[in-house]
RNA sequence: GCCGAAGUAGCUCAGCUGGUAGAGCAGCUGAUUCGUAAUCAGCAGGUCACGGGUUCGAGUCCCGUCUUCGGCUCCA
C-alpha cells in the first residue's frame, strides 16, 4: 500500500484491465501482471488443459480468468504457489515478440497461446481477443520460460522481479462480464515489491477484519438488520443512532451558516412525478415497484368513462381503416376527403384520450422515492421565484429507497433505505462558480474534521459522441459546465482527476472518494451538476430584465448518505469514536452500591446530562473491575470510576478508553472540559 | 439478477462417517462492597434459517425457498 503512486495515477490505472490503451503501467502494475503470467505459467504446469482469459494487474493485486474442469479452491492454493515459487526462482525472461495478426491467429489456434506449447484444441479466449484487436495496432506476445501469453505488456524485465507474491482467493466472473458467455474462474493474488511490503498489506487486511463495520455495528449496537423487516434494511439502535443525531446536528450547522434552509417531503410521489423527472421508465428497475391504490372511486370512475368512450373511437377509426385500405390511402385522401379528415381527428382525439386515460391511472400508481431531488423540484416551483431569490439552497436529510440488486447488498455499505445529507442549489449560471466552490469547501471542511487525510474527486464528463444517447443531447451546456467545474476545481486547489464518459445522463458530476485511516477506499459521497431536469420540471425565475429563465441546478450530499458514512467512520475509527460522537460519552463507575456514592454518581450523570451529554450510570453489582472491563468493550469514550475518596474531594476519576487512567480531576473541571471538547468537536 | 460458499442459544463457536443438542460470554436470581480490562454460585435459554423429501431414525444426506458472505454485473 506504500507505493509512490499519486491519487490520481491509482484511479486513472483502476481503468482499464485492459492495458491496449491508458497510460503505462506503474512499478507495481507491472510486478502483478508479470504475476499473473507466473500464475497462469503454475495452472499449467497442474492443469495443461486450462484455457485462459484475461490477466489484468487490478487495485490491490491482479487475477487471471481461466476455464478449467477442476474447480479451483484455496486448498490448490498451496501448491500452485509452489509451482509459481519455481518459475520466479529460474528467473526467466519476460521476452516481447511483435508478430503479424495472421501469425498469431495460427497460434492461437494451435493452443499455444496462454500456453506451454501447441496443444490439441486452440486457445480459444486468445482466439477471440486477436479477433478484436482494432487493425492498426501491433500485436505482441510475451513469453517467460515455457510460457507464451498474448499480452501488449508492460511487464518486469525477470520472473525473478516479482519480490513477493500470494494467492488470495478465487470467485467465478463471466468471460468479458456478459452473462451470456462462458462462466470462468477468476484467481486473484497479489504481489509486492518484497515480502516486507505483502506483510504489511496482510496486516492491513487483518486490521480491516477487526474494524468490519457489520461486526463492529454488532459488538457495539449501532445497529441491526432484521429478516422480517427485509434485507438492506438497516435499524438504528439507540447507540447508532446517537452517531446520527450528532452528524446531522454538524450538517444542520454547516448548512446553516453556508445559507441553506431546511425543507421536508414525504417518501412516496404519485408516479407523474417520475414521469415528469425522467427516472421512469429509465431508473424503475432501481426503485421499488410501485403502490396501486384500487379504492379511488372517482378517478376510477373517470378512467372507466374514458375507457367506454376510447373503444368507440377506436371501432370508428377501425372502420374508416378497413374502408381506406381497400382504397389506399392517397385514393382515399382525394376521393373521400372529409371522411379521410374525419379519421385523421379520431385518431388525434383518442391519443389524447388514451394519454388522459394513462394519466389518470398514474396518478393511482405511488412510488417510494429513490431520491429527492423531484420533490425539491416542486418546492421550487411552488412559490414564483425570482432572481432575487438565487441562489436558493434546499436541504434534506431525506429517506431514499433504492430497490438494490440482491447480490450488491452489503453491510451499511449498500442497502435499500438510506437517509441522504441532501441538498439542491438552485442557481444563475453566473452564481455556479462561487456555489460549486463553496460546496467543495463544505468537503475540505468535513475531511478536516473527521480526519481524513487522503481524498479525491473523480470529475467525470461526457464523450460528445454519446450526446443523446447516455447523455442529455446539449453540447453547449455541457461543454460551458465542464468548463466551469474544472476552473472550480483548478483553482480550489482541490485533489482531483478527470474520468471521461462517466458523467450522469443529466451533467457532470464529482464522485468524492475517501481513505480510512488503514488505507482502504470508499466512494462516500457525489456533486452533480444538472441542467437538463429542472427544465423538464419546467422550473422557471424571473430575471433582472424580467424574462423567465431555468436556473442551473447543483445536487450535492458531502456526507453522503448515514448508513455509508457511519459504515466508513465504524473502520476509520475502529469503532473508538471522539468524544462528540461516541454513543456513550461517559459512563459513571461507582466503586460498590453505597446509598451516599450513588447519589453523588447520579448528581453527577444529571449534571451531564442536563448538559445534553450521553452519560450513563454502571449501579450493577460488579466489582470495579469487572464494570471498567464491561465499559471497555462497549469502547465508552470516559468512563468516571468513583470511590469514596473522589465523592469527599467533590472530584471524579478519570479513565479514557485507549488510554487508561488519567487520575482524580475537580468535578467541575472535568464537567467544563467535556462540554469544550464536544462542542470543538476535538477527540 | 448470475455463479459459488455458509446459516446451530442474544453473541462467538463445538457437535467425527445419520442415533435425537453442548461450551464460554451476555441474561435472570442470590451472595460478594471490590480503586482502574472480567468475584462466586444457581437458574433459564434452541421448531439446529424456513419448507419438503430419503430413512426405523436427520443439525448431519437430497431438493426448493429465504438471508448473509466472496465475486460478476449494476450504482442515471
Amino acid at each position: 500500500m506504500n507505493d509512490e503512486r499519486s491519487v490520481a495515477e491509482d484511479v486513472a490505472a483502476e481503468k482499464g484491465p485492459h492495458a491496449h490503451e491508458g497510460p503505462p503501467m506503474t512499478e507495481l502494475e507491472r510486478i502483478r501482471h508479470s504475476c499473473a503470467h507466473v500464475l497462469a505459467t503454475a495452472i499449467l504446469r497442474l492443469w495443461p488443459e486450462a484455457q485462459f482469459a484475461a490477466g489484468p494487474p487490478v487495485e490491490n493485486g491482479f487475477y487471471y480468468d481461466v476455464e478449467l474442469p477442476h474447480r479451483i479452491s484455496p486448498e490448490d492454493f498451496e501448491k500452485i504457489e509452489a509451482e509459481m515459487k519455481k518459475e520466479t526462482k529460474a528467473n526467466h525472461v519476460f521476452e516481447r515478440v511483435e508478430l503479424s495478426r495472421g501469425d498469431a491467429l495460427e497460434m492461437a489456434k494451435r493452443g499455444e497461446l496462454g500456453a506451454l506449447g501447441a496443444r490439441s484444441s486452440p486457445s480459444k479466449f486468445k482466439l477471440d481477443i486477436i479477433q478484436n484487436i482494432p487493425e492498426d495496432e501491433t500485436i505482441t506476445l510475451y513469453r517467460n520460460g515455457d510460457f507464451t501469453d498474448l499480452c501488449a505488456g508492460p511487464h518486469v524485465m525477470r520472473t525473478g522481479n516479482i519480490g513477493a507474491f500470494r494467492l488470495t482467493n478465487v470467485a467465478s466472473a463471466y468471460y468479458k462480464g456478459d452473462e451470456k458467455n462462458p462462466q470462468l474462474q477468476r484467481i486473484y493474488g497479489t504481489a509486492f515489491k518484497n515480502k516486507t511490503q505483502l506483510d504489511e498489506y496482510f496486516a492491513m487486511l487483518e486490521e480491516a477484519k477487526k474494524r468490519d463495520h457489520r461486526k463492529l455495528g454488532k459488538e457495539l449496537e449501532l445497529f441491526t438488520f432484521d429478516d422480517d423487516v427485509g434485507p438492506g434494511l438497516p435499524m438504528w439502535l439507540p447507540r447508532g443512532a446517537a452517531i446520527i443525531e450528532e452528524l446531522e446536528k454538524l450538517a444542520k450547522e454547516t448548512e446553516f451558516a453556508a445559507g441553506y434552509q431546511r425543507v421536508r417531503t414525504p417518501h412516496i410521489a404519485r408516479e407523474n412525478l417520475y414521469l415528469t423527472s425522467g427516472h421512469l421508465p429509465y431508473y424503475a428497475d432501481s426503485m421499488f415497484p410501485p403502490m396501486e391504490l384500487k379504492y379511488d372511486a372517482t378517478e376510477e370512475h373517470k378512467a372507466a368513462e374514458l375507457e367506454g368512450i376510447i373503444s368507440e373511437k377506436l371501432k370508428a377509426v377501425a372502420a374508416f381503416e378497413a374502408i381506406f385500405s381497400k382504397l389506399g390511402m392517397e385514393e382515399a385522401r382525394r376521393d373521400h376527403f372529409e371522411k379521410f379528415e374525419r379519421l385523421q381527428q379520431n385518431k388525434s382525439e383518442l391519443e389524447i384520450l388514451n394519454k388522459r386515460r394513462e394519466d389518470l391511472l398514474s396518478r393511482s400508481r405511488y412510488y417510494l422515492k429513490a431520491m429527492n431531488c423531484p420533490h425539491h423540484h416542486k418546492l421550487f416551483a411552488a412559490v414564483p421565484r425570482s432572481y432575487r431569490d438565487l441562489p436558493l439552497r434546499l436541504a434534506e436529510y431525506g429517506t431514499n429507497y433504492r430497490y438494490e440488486q440482491s447480490g450488491e447488498l452489503f453491510g451499511l455499505m449498500r442497502v435499500r433505505s438510506l437517509q441522504m445529507n441532501d441538498a439542491h442549489i438552485y442557481c444563475t449560471e453566473e452564481q455556479f462558480e462561487d456555489e460549486f466552490n463553496a460546496v467543495n469547501q463544505m468537503y475540505l471542511k468535513y475531511f478536516k474534521i473527521f480526519g481524513i487525510e487522503k481524498y479525491v474527486m473523480r470529475f467525470s464528463t461526457h464523450d460528445p459522441a454519446e450526446l443523446g444517447q447516455k447523455f442529455v443531447d446539449n453540447s453547449e451546456l455541457w461543454l460551458k459546465t465542464e468548463e466551469m467545474v474544472r476552473g472550480v476545481l483548478q483553482r480550489s486547489g482541490i485533489n482531483y482527476v478527470e474520468v471521461p464518459n462517466e458523467a450522469a445522463f443529466y451533467g457532470p458530476k464529482i464522485d468524492v472518494q475517501v481513505w480510512s485511516a488503514i488505507g482502504r477506499e470508499f466512494t462516500i459521497a457525489t456533486n452533480q451538476v444538472d441542467f437538463a431536469v429542472p427544465a423538464r420540471f419546467g422550473l422557471v425565475y424571473k430575471t433582472r430584465a424580467n424574462t423567465e429563465a431555468t436556473p442551473l441546478c447543483i445536487h450535492r450530499a458531502p456526507l453522503g448518505t448515514h448508513e455509508r458514512f457511519i459504515g466508513f467512520l465504524i473502520e476509520h475509527y475502529a469503532g473508538n469514536f471522539p468524544l462528540w460522537l461516541a454513543p456513550e460519552q461517559v459512563r459513571i463507575l461507582p466503586i460498590g452500591d453505597e446509598a451516599p456514592l450513588l447519589e453523588y454518581a447520579r448528581a453527577i450523570q444529571n449534571e451531564l446530562r442536563a448538559h445534553e451529554v450521553r452519560a450513563e450510570l454502571d449501579a450493577s453489582s460488579d466489582h470495579i473491575k469487572a464494570k471498567i472491563s464491561s465499559a471497555e468493550q462497549m469502547k465508552v469514550h470516559t468512563m468516571l470510576v468513583l470511590g469514596n475518596r473522589d465523592m469527599e474531594a467533590n472530584a471524579v476519576s478519570v479513565r479514557e478508553h485507549g488510554k487508561g487512567n488519567l487520575g482524580a480531576r475537580p468535578r467541575n473541571e472535568f464537567i467544563a472540559g467535556v462540554l469544550a471538547a464536544i462542542k470543538q468537536r476535538r477527540g
